[in-house]
DNA sequence: GCCCAGGCGCTAC
DNA sequence: GTAGCGCATGGG
């Protein structure tokens, strides 16, 4: 049976590279919300209460979006693009982050070496904060572990050619636990609050990712997400770059970016942030991606 | 046992 | 505004 409706095509800036958004996409064996196989990504999304599984490959220079488990609804079908377009952040144009890079060693090995590369985008806000939360001070690999067990413990779930694909938990099931409840998954109990705190908060409509889109200026974001309880400098920056447009968020404590700089550098020792600080003045405007770039040569 | 990991909150100055 | 400290937990 053919289902043309059911297989969407999404247009492509020419600085685009699906594969290396894909090298990053598959970097932890543990991530919890979507595969990469055969070059396709499939994820889960939920539109008007409809969950989704999408396959989506890059093909003659488009995208292209399958649905696997049902058809698109046609409500939906705009949504699905506008999320697909924002995940791979298709509507940002990085042509002045290109130009910017020629007047500057790092930032120039960093284009030539990743081109195309979009800063992979989490379109949802308690996500974005309990991601970050979760990865302070702890190593990567366990805060993908601490994912894993949140999410196959509270989050919705399809089965789908005997594969199990599942949604990141939504606030309103994460504000009725208890502390001792994350505690079990081996959250500390600080971690537990702060992730708990923020479902509240969301759920009483205290934050709103909606809300916080309003807020064009990067320093009145900040502020306003250094206000919850559990994010700092480095979180708010954090999710600032992964969940919104404001390419000038820079998590500059961050130790990946730390241990980019000095692989790229060649350095003795990691660099001091005032070294750091003087390397960022000449990414000014285009920290995010600066930022994403290094992460991504973590992973070569 | 020790140091490190995609830090934060709190206090004291 | 900033320096210092406690916190918790797994990995290497």
């Amino acid at each position: 049976m053919i289902e043309n409706n059911n297989v969407i095509e999404i247009e492509l800036p020419v600085e685009f590279s699906f594969e290396q958004c894909l090298v990053y996409l598959n970097r932890s064996q543990n991530e919890s919300l979507h595969k990469v196989k055969n070059s396709k990504l499939y994820q889960l999304i939920q539109e008007n209460s409809k969950n989704y599984l999408m396959e989506i490959a890059y093909e003659d220079g488009k995208l292209k979006v399958f649905c696997l488990n049902r058809m698109i609804h046609q409500e939906d079908e705009m949504n699905i693009i506008r999320f697909v377009r924002a995940m791979f952040d298709l509507d940002t144009n990085i042509k002045p982050f290109y130009e910017l890079a020629k007047n500057d060693s790092i930032s120039e090995s960093l284009v030539k070496q990743y081109r195309g590369l979009r800063i992979l985008k989490i379109q949802n806000i308690f996500e974005g904060l309990s991601w970050a939360i979760i990865g302070q001070q702890i190593n990567l690999r366990f805060a993908y572990e601490l994912k894993k067990r949140l999410v196959e413990k509270y989050g919705e779930k399809i089965e789908y050619n005997n594969e199990i694909y599942y949604l990141f938990p939504k606030p309103q099931v994460i504000q009725g636990l208890q502390v001792s409840d994350l505690k079990s998954l081996q959250f500390t109990s600080r971690k537990a609050e702060y992730i708990i705190d923020i479902a509240k908060l969301i759920c009483e409509e205290e934050i709103s990712f909606e809300n916080l889109k309003n807020e064009k200026d990067y320093k009145s974001l900040k502020k306003r997400l250094i206000a919850i309880r559990g994010v700092g400098e480095w979180t708010a920056d954090y999710v600032i770059l992964k969940c919104f447009y404001l390419n000038e968020a820079f998590p500059i404590a961050d130790v990946g970016i730390h241990n980019a700089l000095k692989k790229i550098l060649e350095l003795q020792d990691k660099p001091s942030i005032s070294e750091i600080e003087t390397m960022a003045k000449k990414w000014v405007g285009w920290e995010a991606y600066v930022a994403f770039y290094l992460w991504r040569s973590l992973y070569d």
